[in-house]
DNA sequence: TGACCCATGTCAGCATCCTGACATACGTTG
DNA sequence: CAACGTATGTCAGGATGCTGACATGGGTCA
């Protein structure tokens, strides 16, 4: 059922779609104990290396829309894991902040989190990840530049 | 607004999903004129290369579920672009296939999507992209494999 | 200062996709 | 042969996420 081995292996958008398929359901196989989504863990971990982050670059950090992000940050503050202003201290903007506990839930979720990355570079040298990390880069940056 | 350049850029799945994400955008951006959705193409690109592929093979090599990618094929047949034969020839898989009309349209979205592949390579060699492919592949099979 | 443009937060409406479940068909194993 | 496990296609039901739109705040430039 299915034989193997087909000349789209060799496209590197779908080696690039299969690989970042395949991270994601690992993530969300060991967050899922945690009563976390991989969309959770990317708003916490942006927070705790970016404090004061707003709605909207926490949108855009984690791959969604600014409305999902809103409905996340209103669950997160609601059971006390991050804190935002009442008011916007300058624009319109909420800058969002970790609690204690928020920073307790990453921890959990950042050490499961980095057992999958380690097994996914389980087999590269440190010198494959820092090459695989610049061609990524520059694929990004082709992508970016020159949006019509 | 949102200094860049943070510790986030150092993860290597957080490049990927960039990766990922923004070669997605391209893509839609391309095939939209063309009335025609990422799914769309990775289904009829699926058949070219592999005919009388069924739906749940289709699903698994376009990374969405049975159910989604069978209301897709049901609108491709019924526009004319694949057959299905009625009954199952063995089993209960339906082996579907390119029509005339769907090479036709597979053609365009190709020459489409090849160009928005040729921009997010242009700033690395050969050696380079035999590279990329290698390590993506790489990554794929660590993750895969120990499934618990 | 006032006009313009851009970014942000938020609301409603809708499309999309998945989870869960069922009946069927085939291969395997006792 | 019969029971089991696996894979498939298909049917609701519901959750999740996005598109479109609006009002607001701030910066820029004439």
């Amino acid at each position: 059922m299915g034989q193997d081995g087909v000349d789209l292996g060799t496209s590197l958008g779908y080696l690039l779609k299969e690989a970042s398929s395949a991270l994601r359901a690992a993530m969300e196989e060991v967050l899922r104990p945690l009563g976390m989504s991989v969309t959770h863990y990317a708003c916490l971990e942006l927070l705790a290396q970016r404090p004061g982050l707003s709605n909207s670059e926490l949108a855009r950090g984690a791959f969604v829309t600014r409305q999902t992000m809103n409905v996340l940050l209103q669950s997160l503050e609601r059971d006390g894991y991050v804190t935002r202003p009442a008011e916007a201290p300058v624009g319109k903007a909420l800058p969002a902040r970790l609690t204690p506990l928020g920073r307790r839930s990453l921890a959990e979720a950042t050490a499961a989190v980095r057992s999958v990355e380690v097994r996914m570079l389980s087999g590269m040298t440190g010198a494959e990840r820092s090459e695989a990390s610049r061609l990524l880069r520059s694929m990004v940056r082709s992508l970016r530049e020159r949006r019509s």
